[in-house]
RNA sequence: CGGGGUGUAGCGCAGCCUGGUAGCGCGCCUGGUUUGGGACCAGGAUGUCGGAGGUUCAAAUCCUCUCACCCCGACCA
C-alpha cells in the first residue's frame, strides 16, 4: 500500500472532547472519528485494526470447533418479551418501531436469536454439542458513554453460544473456550489475565473475565502474586480476620465530635486508627430499612450486599429516612441502642473490639465499643466490603495486591436459564426432553483496540502489537520524488515485503521527512525502513523497531529478512 | 439521573466582562524556495459564532428557553 493512494488523516491535536490517552490516540491517528456521542466511524486505518483482531478471533473459534454464523441486528420484541428481557433489560435497550407499529430492538446480544435457532434446528442430542458464534455489531444505549469506542454504544463483539446435552459436557466447553481465549489474548500481543468474575443479572454458575492490565481500565481486579487467585474486586473475598475478637479493654465512652462527621475526621480528632472506626451505611430493601457496619478503611461491595437475601434490589436511604430510623442526622448514626431493624456487620467490624462509632447523638460519638457488652451482637455478619491491597488471598496462599483492567472477553455458563425460558428442548437417546445446558463467551472487538493502545503508547502515539498493527512494517523513502535510486529500491522493497507476507505501507507522499516519521509513529507502525541516497551509497537501509531509541544500519539485501525474523516491537 | 464544563472555519483556540462590519495558529488550495524529525516566503479559499426567541438603532457579546458534546458520580452481561 501506498500513503499517496490511502486515505491518512493525521491530527496534530487530539479534539477537545478527548480525555483518555488511546480516545486522543485514536482521533489523532485518524482511527475513528465521531458521528455521535458513543457512536464513531472506524477510518480506513482504524478498520484494519479491527478486521486483524477478528481475523484473530475467528481463526481462534473456528479451530476451537465454534461455527459462525450472522444474526440480526434488528430483532423482533416477541422474542425479547419470552425471555422477559423486553421488562428486564431497561433503557440501555434500544427499542423502536416499524411503520406497521411493530416494536424491535437493536440487539444488545444474542441469546434470544440463538436459543431460538437451537430449538428449530438442535432438535436431537445427535446434534450436540454445538457452539455458535458471530462477529456482529451491538447497540447498548450506555446511559454515559465514554472514553471513544471504549465504551461505544454501537460496537463490535464476538459472541458465542453453545448447547450441550449435560453440565459436565458444558463444563468441558467453558474450559475449552478459557482456554481459547488465553490463546486469543496471547497472540494479540496483549498482557491479560483470566479473572473470576460476578455471574451478574445473567445468572449461571461460573464465570471469567479476561482483563487487559491497564492503569486507566473501569475494572479493579484482586490477584495473588503468590498463587494463581485472581478475581474481579465485585468478587473477591474479604476473609474474616484471623485471630477473632480481641477483650475489651476500656469502658465505652460518649465524645464530643462537632462537626466531624467522616471516618477520617473523626479518627484525626480522637487520634487512632482509622481501622477501628465503624461507619454505619442506611439502606432501604423493599420497605424495610437495615443498617450496614463497615470499617471505616473500608468501602462497600454493593455486588455482594445485594447477595443478601433481604437486601435484594436495595437502595441508599435518603437523609429522612435515616433520620426517621436513627432520630439523628447522618454523620452521628450507630449500631449502639437501636431497634426496630437489622444490623450487618461486615466481617472485619465483627472481629472490632474497644472500636469508635456514631452515637446516635449530633456531635457525638462512641469509643471503646464492644459487641456483647455494649451491644447485641450484629442480626448478621457477612462479607460485604471490597478487598484491600494485604488483605489474606481467599485460597490461603499469601495477600492481595490490586490492579486495573479493561474487560475484553467473559465467558459464562449460562445452565438452561434461557432454554427453559424460550422452550429449548432436545430429545435424549431414551426420547425424553430435556432443555439444553447453554454457555456464552463474549470478546469486544472494538474495545481490544482501544485497550491495545491503552496498553501501550508513548509521546509520540500508538505502539501497537505487530499481530493488529494497521500496517506492520512502513518504508520512509528521504527523496522518493527527487532520487531514482532512492524510488527504485523503496518500490523494490515494498514489493518484497509484499511478496513476504509483510503488510507494508510506502510512505511515497512528497512531503519532508519529520512529516513522514511522525505519521508513521502516530499510528503505531512497529517496523520501519529509511531509504536514503546516503544509505544507498554504501548498500544500506536504516532499521527502525517503534520502540527502538535508535535506528540501526542493515545491509538492503537483508531488510526483509529482519523484518520478518523480528517479532514485533511489543 | 445528580454535579461540573464546553459549543466561534476541518482541528486547537482568542474575541464575550465593557454590544458597533469575525480573528489567530495548524490544516487546506496556488506559485516559488526547501527536503534526515511536524520547513519558509508570497497569494488564496473556508463561518447559519450550536439552535430558537427576546432586549437594542445595532447581538458572537446582554436576557430567556432549548439542543449537542465532554468530565466526575450514580448506573450497567
Amino acid at each position: 500500500m501506498r500513503t499517496s493512494a490511502y486515505l491518512i488523516s493525521t491530527l496534530k491535536e487530539a479534539p477537545s472532547e478527548a480525555e483518555l490517552a488511546s480516545h486522543r490516540l485514536m482521533l489523532r491517528a485518524g482511527l475513528i472519528r465521531r458521528l455521535a456521542s458513543g457512536i464513531y466511524t472506524w477510518m480506513p486505518l482504524g478498520l484494519r485494526i479491527v478486521r486483524k483482531v477478528e481475523a484473530i478471533v475467528r481463526e481462534e473459534m473456528n479451530r476451537a470447533g465454534a461455527i459462525e454464523l450472522s444474526m440480526p441486528v434488528v430483532q423482533p420484541a416477541e422474542l425479547w418479551q419470552e425471555s422477559n428481557r423486553w421488562q428486564e433489560y431497561g433503557p440501555e435497550l434500544l427499542r423502536f418501531k416499524d411503520r406497521h407499529e411493530r416494536d424491535f430492538v437493536l440487539q444488545p446480544t444474542s441469546e434470544e436469536v440463538i436459543t431460538e435457532i437451537a430449538r428449530g434446528e438442535l432438535k436431537s442430542y445427535r446434534k450436540l454439542p454445538m457452539h455458535l458464534y458471530q462477529i456482529q455489531t451491538k447497540f447498548r444505549d450506555e446511559r454515559r458513554p465514554r472514553f471513544g469506542i471504549m465504551r461505544g454504544r454501537e460496537f463490535v463483539m464476538k459472541d458465542g453460544y453453545s448447547f450441550h446435552a449435560d453440565f459436565a459436557d458444558l463444563e468441558r466447553e467453558y474450559r475449552n473456550m478459557y482456554d481459547t481465549y488465553t490463546r486469543i489474548f496471547t497472540r494479540l500481543g496483549l498482557a491479560f489475565r483470566a479473572v473470576a468474575a460476578d455471574t451478574g443479572s445473567i445468572g449461571g454458575t461460573g464465570s471469567h473475565e479476561f482483563q487487559v492490565l491497564a492503569d486507566s481500565g473501569e475494572d479493579a481486579i484482586a490477584f495473588c502474586p503468590d498463587s494463581d487467585y485472581a478475581a474481579n474486586v465485585e468478587l473477591a473475598e474479604a476473609l474474616a480476620p484471623a485471630g477473632g475478637r480481641a477483650a475489651p479493654t476500656q469502658p465505652m465512652q460518649k465524645v464530643p465530635t462537632p462537626g466531624k462527621t467522616t471516618c477520617e475526621q473523626v479518627a484525626e480528632l480522637l487520634g487512632v486508627p482509622l481501622a477501628i472506626n465503624v461507619k454505619a451505611i442506611a439502606l432501604v430493601a423493599g420497605e424495610k430499612f437495615v443498617l450496614l457496619l463497615l470499617r471505616g478503611d473500608h468501602s462497600l461491595n454493593e455486588i455482594k450486599a445485594a447477595k443478601i437475601p433481604f437486601l435484594n434490589q436495595f437502595r441508599f436511604a435518603t437523609a429522612a429516612e435515616i433520620e426517621q430510623h436513627m432520630h439523628c442526622v447522618p454523620g452521628y448514626i450507630g449500631p449502639v441502642d437501636v431497634s426496630g431493624f437489622k444490623v450487618v456487620a461486615d466481617r472485619s467490624v465483627a472481629a472490632l473490639s474497644d472500636f469508635v462509632c456514631g452515637a446516635n447523638d449530633a456531635g457525638f460519638h462512641l469509643t471503646s465499643v464492644n459487641w456483647g457488652r455494649d451491644l447485641p451482637e450484629p442480626d448478621l455478619v457477612a462479607d460485604i466490603r471490597n478487598v484491600t491491597a494485604g488483605d489474606p488471598s481467599p485460597d490461603g496462599k499469601g495477600r492481595l495486591e490490586l490492579c486495573r483492567g479493561i474487560e475484553v472477553g467473559h465467558i459464562f455458563q449460562l445452565r438452561t436459564k434461557y432454554s427453559e425460558k424460550l422452550k429449548a428442548n432436545f430429545l435424549d437417546e431414551k426420547g425424553a426432553s430435556h432443555p439444553f445446558e447453554m454457555g456464552c463467551y463474549g470478546i469486544g472487538i472494538t474495545r481490544i483496540v482501544a485497550a491495545a493502545i491503552e496498553q501501550g503508547y508513548d509521546d509520540r502515539g500508538a505502539v501497537f502489537p505487530a499481530p493488529i498493527a494497521p500496517f506492520e512494517a512502513c518504508i520512509v523513502p528521504i527523496g522518493y520524488h527527487k532520487s531514482p535510486a532512492v524510488k527504485a529500491c523503496a518500490d523494490r522493497l515494498c514489493a518484497d515485503l509484499i511478496a513476504a507476507g509483510v503488510d507494508a505501507l510506502l510512505d511515497d507522499r512528497d512531503e519532508r521527512p519529520g512529516v513522514m516519521f511522525a505519521d508513521m509513529e502516530l499510528i503505531g507502525v512497529p517496523h520501519r525502513l529509511v531509504v536514503s541516497e546516503k544509505g544507498l551509497a554504501a548498500g544500506t537501509v536504516e532499521y527502525k523497531g517503534r520502540r527502538d531509541d535508535t535506528p540501526s544500519l542493515i545491509a538492503q539485501s537483508e531488510a526483509v529478512a529482519a523484518i520478518r525474523t523480528r517479532p514485533a516491537s511489543a
